[in-house]
DNA sequence: CAGGATCCAATCGGATACTG
DNA sequence: CAGTATCCGATTGGATCCTG
């Protein structure tokens, strides 16, 4: 990873620069979170549950998700249509990683509220 | 995480997004990982190793990461001057993570590659 | 050397209107 | 319902020039 590739280039050839360029877009991991939480769902759900999101952004977002093989799409041609999202496999393989993520983020959230063990270093 | 904020506001009620808000910048990983692995550096060595960042960028991630306490600067006012950047304590916190997202990245990549099992659930 | 300031093109992303 | 298409203002981020 020591260098190479502009952060908006082509092929990632880095796993951290890889599997972030996933999790980076707004909104994804609000999306991830939801799907985990409150289990597969459709657009409407989401886009209710996901305040302030945009219906462009969001399917944008929902896209990239599913090209990365992270969500599944399915779609029943219905009147009126019924599009239900899902966490794959591969989505869950995040969950451990995304857990521990949050769990440091609760942690300093709370050391930052109490300024009393403000430093750095 | 439920919903609240857009991804561009003020004070995440999230752990998740507080914590992504930190790592998600353009090279921001980079940064770290370079830091990590090559120890502290000046400015001119990181933005020779990360390769393609502009100044005005490299700049930018760095004072962000400084202001949310990941990375600490240290400036010698010789002549030129000199300006050294290291992880803080709380910036190795993310060691273990970083790591472990770095390997999940690792073995998609190399699924990825290999196309035989190519799936999404 | 390590940036700050400025200018500007490109991209992003919301709002709105329309459709199978 | 679950989008797509279009318009358009707001940001982004590189390039360039300048300084303690």
């Amino acid at each position: 990873m020591d260098a190479i590739a502009p952060q908006s280039a082509e092929r990632p050839s880095c796993p951290m620069d890889f599997i972030l360029r996933m999790l980076m877009g707004p909104w994804t991991t609000y999306i991830l979170y939801n799907l985990r939480t409150h289990g597969p769902q459709r657009f409407g759900e989401l886009k209710r549950r996901i305040t302030g999101v945009s219906a462009k952004m969001l399917t944008e977002r929902l896209r990239a998700l599913e090209g990365h093989g992270l969500i599944a799409r399915r779609y029943e041609r219905t009147i009126p249509p019924k599009v239900t999202y899902s966490l794959t496999t591969r989505g869950h393989e995040l969950d451990d990683v995304l857990d521990r993520l949050a769990a440091v983020g609760t942690r300093w959230m709370a050391e930052d509220d109490r300024p009393t063990a403000r430093a750095a270093e």
